[in-house]
DNA sequence: ATGGTGACCTGACCGC
DNA sequence: TGCGGTCAGGTCACCA
């Protein structure tokens, strides 16, 4: 389910937690990628003071630890009233001083709840990370250097979360299609002036999926439970078959590292031989 | 080192 | 109505 912006979004509708205490946990159904309920129950009794973000990560920090959190494909994260009933493939429970309750919800599994005590950005999990991409760290010459020895597809290479963090198979999709740039072309064929191209429609269409509350194609709800809105912005994701919202031409369908890649065959031309 | 594939899970949807 | 197949927003371990 979420990148970045989902995470974004779920993380500043939250934000109203902090300063809250944690009064209770209760793990439901701790099968998750990774979630140790003994460990998590150091959370018990301590203030949230602090909610960030690092690539599809959330950190929510107290003055003891931190707890990790991923959601997954299909996690999110809810703010309910203490007392309504837990929903199938409810996980994780905090039951919180101002009478509500986060609730971690993934029906997939694919998400992961931790509790760190060390400094969390040396976690394994997050210290191998590339730049976030709405910093200035992250740059065309970032992209650009790191893909003169990557011969795999540039789909595949800014979706790799060592090279930028936070674009997913949607998003992916969207900056090729504004970029102009096939997505089969292996990275280290591009040029400093395609990645110019490429780093701009990354961060601008995240910058507007964030402002528009996310994507929700299926699931994806924000911590009040209300769904985004930027699929209806959507060029090329989930329309294959369909025609070019520029050229009219139909949109192809192309399986990269298995995952469902749409593109124009018109805007995004294959000129160079793959 | 790099790149491709399968594995992890459940649910929704489609065609028969 | 039910069954089997396919697909889904992510990431990692494992091979060649």
């Amino acid at each position: 389910m979420p990148e970045l912006p989902e995470v974004e979004t779920t993380r500043l509708g939250l934000m109203p937690i902090l300063g809250s205490s944690v009064l209770q946990l209760a793990v439901i159904q701790p099968r998750l990628r990774q979630l140790v309920p003994e460990t998590l129950r150091s959370i018990i009794g301590e203030q949230l003071n602090t909610l960030s973000r690092r690539g599809k990560y959330l950190l929510l920090g107290t003055n003891k630890g931190t707890a990790l959190i991923h959601l997954g494909m299909s996690g999110s994260l809810r703010l309910t009233a203490t007392h309504e009933p837990y929903r199938k493939h409810d996980h994780v429970s905090l039951i919180l001083s101002n009478d509500y309750s986060l609730r971690f919800h993934d029906p997939r599994r694919f998400g992961l709840f931790l509790w760190l005590e060390d400094e969390p950005l040396q976690h394994p999990l997050l210290s191998s990370l590339g730049p976030e991409p709405l910093t200035e760290q992250f740059t065309p010459e970032h992209l650009f250097s790191l893909s003169r020895k990557k011969k795999s597809p540039v789909k595949s290479f800014i979706m790799d979360g060592h090279i930028v963090v936070g674009v997913g198979n949607i998003y992916a999709n969207e900056a090729l299609f504004y970029a102009g740039i096939h997505p089969l072309t292996p990275a280290n064929q591009l040029l400093l002036t395609d990645y110019q191209r490429l780093h701009q429609h990354i961060c601008r269409i995240l910058s507007i999926a964030i402002e528009r509350g996310g994507t929700t194609l299926r699931d994806f709800v924000n911590s009040k439970g209300n769904p985004g809105y930027f699929q209806q912005e959507l060029m090329v994701y989930g329309r294959e078959a369909k025609n070019c919202l520029i050229c009219q031409h139909v949109l192809e369908l192309v399986r990269v590292n298995n995952r469902s890649t749409i593109y124009c065959p018109q805007c995004q031309p294959a000129f160079r031989s793959f």
